[in-house]
DNA sequence: TTACAACCTACAGTCGTTGTAGCTTCAAGA
DNA sequence: TCTTGAAGCTACAACGACTGTAGGTTGTAA
């Protein structure tokens, strides 16, 4: 006898929402479950599978269009794998930029807090920082 | 004689889209400027000034909301900077928990790229590493 | 004058959810 | 069996911070 869960149960176990599910299954990432006589999704095994590998997924800050990506590779076991590491070096290589870009950020903040005095607005650093990029360490901010 | 700026101009200087400057007008974040008699945007030196804070606040990662709260508090200069500062402080909290979480998803992430051989999908370690994470280092992956 | 870049408004789309309104269904206790 | 309340259903709007598009108008320089 088959496993049955509720969207609830899916939700609990998946540490997401239940509208979260039914937006998966409206994009085309969780195919669409058995209905009870009253229209209540019936989920099975092999749903809780797929959704716990994307939520997983997902934790580890993969878009839904790469895990889409990911799971459609996946539907042949005798395929190379090579296309999936791709995806996940080029994710690493993303996940590094936006480090960097963060520690940048961080450092300033850091610089522009520290020579704040807690005076008046007039002689706060932090604004005059925000004011004027010149004030900054380094030449410029890049974009995301 | 006062300097004019057109939206274009504004744009080039802020390094940002023409539209962007018109969604910063719409939400109460730049004021309307004056117009031409064709209905053209002219801008002057305090638009520019204002925009220019704004553009560096969102590169060093401040939400528009902060940004619009920073700029009400600059309007008497006589008052304490305090409240300033605390955004401030927060902000750079918040950039550093995201660093953490960006760090730990790169430790996931390296560990199994390592892992994988290059085979089969049937083998591969990250495809098997984003179904369980039993096989990751971390406890759990923090949200946001 | 003509050509073309730059401007105008209004609105839809992005990403990954989350929230709401107004229903219906299910499961457990009385 | 009836009742209650939790959980489910659909459909749609909102979030943040833009970005893109359509279809028209204005400005400017050759
Ligand atoms: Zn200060
Ligand atoms: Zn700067
Ligand atoms: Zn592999
Ligand atoms: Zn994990």
């Amino acid at each position: 006898m088959a496993e049955r869960y509720s969207i609830g149960q899916m939700a609990r176990i998946g540490n997401c929402k239940v509208q979260t599910i039914r937006y998966y299954e409206q994009i085309g990432l969780l195919p669409e479950p058995e209905r009870s006589a009253g229209n209540q999704r019936i989920y099975n095994r092999a749903h809780m599978n797929r959704l716990g590998f994307i939520r997983h997924s997902r934790e580890l800050g993969f878009s839904l269009d790469r895990i889409k990506e990911i799971l459609a590779l996946t539907d042949d076991p005798s395929h190379s794998c090579e296309t999936v590491d791709q995806i996940a070096r080029r994710h690493l290589l993303e996940v590094e930029s936006r480090i960097k870009r963060l520690q940048s950020m961080r450092k300033e903040l850091k610089r522009m807090i520290d020579r704040c005095s807690g005076n008046k607005v007039a002689d706060c650093r932090i604004i005059e920082a925000l004011s004027n990029h010149q004030l900054c360490l380094s030449e410029r901010h890049p974009p995301e």
